[in-house]
DNA sequence: ATTAGCACTTAACCACTGAGAGTGCTAAAC
DNA sequence: GTTTAGCACTCTCAGTGGTTAAGTGCTAAT
């Protein structure tokens, strides 16, 4: 990373915080006044100037302000993060208290926090639950339920409880279901999902089990019951950002709109995000998703050891108050994390 | 209902039609054109100037052509209706085929349909599925969960599988669940969620029973298993409708975004409406939502007999396609019904 | 009863203007 | 050598006025 002098990168942390506060591009005059440089604004313009050809400025035309590019803003939460500014202020404990009554149902619990963070934030909340690759089996119930159909009850360590129904094609027994079940315990209990399927599909090739036909019939249930593809994903808070003087123009309105519905790619970003420790953060073109390249996104991963266990987060405009986001992120998910490893 | 007479009435559709495909209110020379009345503009006009002193047209300005107002709407909806218009079109069968995988899974079904009816309608798809209220308990399943925390699956007659996770306070052996699971579902297999309720507060009173330290455990369970509130309600298609011109408007979108996150009011609207029959439709000023006034909403309910199982729908501008609407709604709400008629 | 003709109204578009904000550059001051 | 005052320059924005086009309501003729 380029190497700023000290009063250079004041200057444009003055920018970047002044442009947050108030959406106008800021001027040199705006600067020297709000902050204390003790410089005149002829000089701030000059360093102005050298920001806007390093690449952390730019002008949206020649009469007006700066404003911050990517760059700088990425320049900027750099130093949030290294100082941790975020942390000097006190938890939410209050606002967790209504998430506190929902611990019992995850889903539940999820999208009400995208709730509390989009009105705390007053950006997009986003939540993904634990996806299924990394939670482990705690039991399976099998229940018949209707003629050759058959329901499988999936507990999970997270308090998760998956059912599937699955169409067998032939009746079967409450008691060899009980049997099946039985077997699929002592076999897959403690294992995730992700070794639950490779497992099942490795039994399925030696030819002397496929033999037995309960066993058989075992596996076939757990094929089914375990292609669970991802966790949800819950975003709420559309009509908190319309109210930013960001989202005054319609294509951006749209081109958001079209990313959260596209569920399926988000929910892969945050995969891959879920891995990481700590606060993630992506400012606008760092993003790979095309529809994303306008807005920023601050997540973090609520983590069991190193397994995810559930990613909370923000969506935003580019112009958003890192802050405060990554604040209520980190908190959050702090919580979400404290909370689900107290079961 | 005021009468009009035929030509008039002729020349209300014709604005009304020629609004709803072309945005832009329509003038006595369109109206003259397009339809082959055999009348001059003038003649129109004078007929278009009756309508708007009956409340049917208005003009947006002195020079502009006229507009339908809700009451307009409102009289073209019913001669469609009168005519069923709707019908002649056939079945949208093909489309459908995707549902048809999904019928295992009522949550995903119904969030697959309301896609499915937004792509189709480019206006908003929704769907509530079936309200606890009144569906019928087939078969509930206790089990323990961990420490003193058991989990209820309650079964129901249309495929929905709940599962809630109860704490008792006190530990409790898996042969005491199976035995109160017994009692449970000799008792209350059979009969709605809303009937179970009741009956439950009833039991509660009786002392005797309270001495039977199972019975009293089961109706606990039960108090806590059966108080689910509402059917889910999913929407989608919120970036279809941001291409209409009849969203230019910020304000209006802000309006429907906060209309479509305050699911609760939404659920109770569709609540009502479940209990009709047929293709409902609700235009405008009158919705009782006061954020829903500007939109206009076709819903029907899926019913088995006389008991409401769910409710698919459109929300969409008052200058909606209402006939393709109704006709979407209409045939979606006839596959759904017919497909968990099956079971 | 219908229609042609015409005066009237209004939004939409365009070009123009002046004010205001902010810049970059140069030359003076520290 | 760095900082600053001064100034000319650029660009947006809000407001103005004039023109156009669409559509009306009214009146008088058919």
């Amino acid at each position: 990373m380029t190497m700023l002098d000290e009063r250079t990168k004041k200057i444009l942390y003055a920018v970047v915080e002044n442009y947050i506060n108030f959406p106008d591009p800021v001027g040199s005059r705006t600067v020297a006044k709000s902050y204390s440089f003790g410089l005149s604004p002829a000089t701030i313009r000059n360093v102005m100037a050298d920001l806007e050809e390093m690449g952390f400025l730019l002008q949206p035309h020649t009469s007006a302000g700066r404003v911050p590019t990517d760059m700088g803003y990425r320049f900027y939460v750099e130093s949030l993060v290294a100082e941790s500014a975020f942390l000097h202020k006190e938890p939410l404990r209050e606002l967790y208290k209504r998430l506190e009554t929902l611990r019992d149902n995850i889903d539940i619990l999820f999208s009400e926090t995208t709730k509390t963070i989009s009105t705390l934030s007053h950006y997009l909340g986003i939540a993904m639950s634990p996806k299924p690759e990394v939670t482990t089996l705690k039991k399976i119930e099998i229940l018949k339920y209707k003629d050759d159909k058959i329901a499988a009850i999936l507990f999970t360590d997270k308090g998760m409880i998956k059912n599937k129904v699955i169409s067998l094609g032939a009746e079967i027994t409450q008691k060899d279901l009980n049997r099946i079940a039985g077997y699929l315990n002592s076999e897959f209990s403690g294992h995730t999902f992700d070794e639950i399927r490779q497992k099942v599909v490795q039994e399925m090739s030696k030819e002397k089990i496929m033999c037995d036909r309960l066993i058989s019939r075992a596996l076939k249930i757990c094929q089914e019951a375990f292609c669970f593809l991802y966790g949800d994903l819950f975003v709420s808070g559309l009509s908190e950002v319309l109210d930013l003087p960001d989202f005054t123009d319609l294509k951006k309105i749209k081109e958001l709109s079209r990313a959260i519905e596209d569920k399926h790619t988000i929910i892969k970003l945050l995969d891959k995000l879920s891995e990481l420790d700590g606060v993630q953060i992506i400012i606008g073109s760092e993003n790979s998703m095309d529809e994303m390249k306008k807005f920023s996104i601050v997540v973090s991963a609520c983590k069991e050891g190193d397994r995810p266990i559930g990613v909370v987060g923000i969506i935003g405009p580019t112009r958003m108050n890192y802050s405060k986001a990554i604040y209520i992120v980190d908190n959050t998910a702090k919580f979400i994390t404290r909370m689900l490893a107290e079961r």
